[in-house]
DNA sequence: ATCACTGGTGGGAGCGCTCCCACAGTACCT
DNA sequence: AGGTACTGTGGGAGCGCTCCCACCAGTGAT
């Protein structure tokens, strides 16, 4: 049905003027009624909403993007190869998060992978040109240079997992420190009294964070807290082995052991396994994550698990905010927002 | 250091005007760099592009895409909730093909989930309102009115896996029809002469086509098409074990199983243990699509491998050509485009 | 010398919005 | 009666581009 007109332009949709003339009315107010301004009388306001509603029309986003220089929309960077994505349910748990928070709103997501140096290079060029009105930033590296672009072009950004406790960044995380800490006391509640620790690569902030808790919760119970019971992995299967190696030989009797993350106590439960130790008789065992992993260890795991879908949504919320003060020009200075969201351990039959 | 102007504004973005000014040439010049032109002299083209760097000029995205009318975007449609999308290693090698043939072009890929009504009715706004300038549709059920929704919006659209043969949208495919034969051929081959087939939802295209392969290479070689022998399950692994039961409860002579997925020959495997059928001694099995269901199998499952990561790039392709082909107004009326990749059979100790 | 062309270039018009100023109307005070 | 204030409204200006027409040299043919 629709008209050709004279020139290549095609489907004819109707603009805010022909509304406004439809509803006998001036841009002003139709504007005014599609923003949901409380300003326009009752009689007005239907009067141009049945226009809208006959005349089909929608808002054209690119006139409004440049008019009123904003996007409405936000990016999801994910500074990883694709397949990683994929592969590790963490991230499919924070979409989820992400995008409930979201459906009631008008943001539009993107996501955007960075892993390779020209993904990278798309990527800063995108941001360049704003073409987003906020960042949210999963699984930030130590050195990755992203957060400082984002706030060289003022970008409003939230980070998932802070990269230290002097972030610039406005970020989410879990209770990592709580988590090492009732991980601990879990451990100590069940008679255990040698505790060793596997913790994740240490340049990784929530590492840190965890292995404090391990300490404190020691320190706290009334125990002497020996750093040779303490012994560095890097997330990987294989770290685990060599750390739990290390401890084995360190302290052979050892009852207990809290690793950084499930990957790397499955390392540990082959090594306790081929070292002739019962897991939890002779050793019990927690992990952190509470992934696919432990569900399915022989024994399953107990492991501290983190609301990644809830940080989904306190992303989104601390982002909104942060995009909504921006614009009323004076940018608010320095207090960065901040929020931890609680663990919670998971009780299986490994400890 | 930059420097605040009268109003709200942030940033002080060059302009296209700056660039011109500050090159020495007009704007309509500049834009003509910007976009490759080839009508621009070498010295000019040089002049203006020392300008736009030292003024770190990105083009402002909303300017262009209302003057030009194009977005520079296409969005990947999945009508599924996010879960299955993870779940399904389809999509990831869908989304790195896709990925990897829009890496070339200034083109942005969105993905867009559309699992529940309340998704779905957010995306028929997103398509109203033109905010891609094409959609990539993967895995639409039969009675989908998306399809139909794109055509009347005039919107370029590819599907993956035509709906039928009279598929009106431009689709790509892979080759279920040789898919099929080559699975018989390979099970003739092999020396077994009374060959199963348990088809998926015959309401999906591609088991049809998969199930005629089935059908003309049996009858190609001299075979009679024995109907009994044919029984549909649905894609599941209860429909695999359904089907093979009633196909072995019909012959229980039955030398081969050419199943119409990974999942419904699980289902097949577990059903041939239980009646004492040893695979592939006393049945030969197949499978199709190649998943890791397929390598981790016991014994590893023969299966038709399809070109996923090819079929994403493929979808590109042509669907910069549908747009590029619409830009210069003339639609090209009725030579719809249909691609059809190769399968690949890939055989392992089932068979 | 005149008349086509042709490759290069400048800049007006306009894309469809938002923002904001101006102004009419009403109400409520002095 | 005149002021003041506030609600609701219309429409100009302008966001930063692309498109296209007009125009200016050259160049070669007449």
């Amino acid at each position: 049905m629709a008209s050709h007109g004279g020139r290549g332009r095609s489907g004819g949709r109707p603009t805010l003027e022909e509304v406004a003339a439809r509803a006998g009315v001036g841009r002003g107010t139709v504007s005014r009624v599609i923003n949901g301004s409380p300003r326009v009388s009752d009689a007005t306001r239907a009067a141009v909403e049945a226009a809208v509603a006959e005349l089909g029309y929608v808002p054209n986003t690119a006139a409004r993007a440049l008019a009123a220089n904003r996007t409405d929309a936000i990016a999801l960077v994910v500074p990883e190869p694709e397949t990683r994505f994929f592969a590790e349910p963490y991230f499919s748990d924070m979409l989820r998060g992400v995008g409930a928070e979201l459906s009631d709103t008008e943001m539009q997501l993107l996501l955007i992978f960075a892993g390779s140096d020209r993904e990278r290079q798309r990527l800063a060029q995108y941001l360049a040109a704003h073409r987003v009105d906020g960042v949210l930033l999963v699984s930030v590296h130590a050195d990755d240079p992203l957060p400082d672009l984002l706030s060289q072009l003022e970008i409003p950004a939230v980070i998932s997992g802070p990269r230290s406790a002097a972030e610039s960044l406005t970020s989410v995380d879990s209770d990592n420190y709580g988590g090492g800490r009732s991980a601990v006391e879990h451990l100590l509640g069940r008679g255990r009294s040698r505790i060793a620790h596997i913790t994740g690569r240490l340049d990784v902030y929530g590492a840190q964070r965890r292995a404090a808790g391990y300490r404190d919760a020691l320190r706290d119970a009334g125990h002497p807290v020996d750093e040779l019971l303490i012994e560095p992995g890097d997330f990987t299967e294989e770290g685990g082995r060599r750390a739990m190696t290390t401890l084995l030989s360190r302290d052979p009797g050892l009852d207990a052991v809290f690793a950084g993350s499930d990957v790397m106590a499955a390392g540990a439960r082959q090594v306790l396994r081929e070292a002739g130790r019962r897991i939890p008789d002779d050793v019990a065992l927690v992990g952190y994550d509470d992934s696919a992993i432990a569900r399915h260890m022989d024994p399953p795991l107990t492991s501290v698990r983190q609301p990644i879908e809830e940080m989904g949504r306190a992303m989104i919320d601390l982002l909104l905010t942060e995009i909504a003060d921006r614009r009323p020009a004076t940018s608010r200075g320095l207090d960065r927002r901040r929020a931890v969201l609680p663990t919670e351990l998971v009780v299986r039959a490994s400890s």
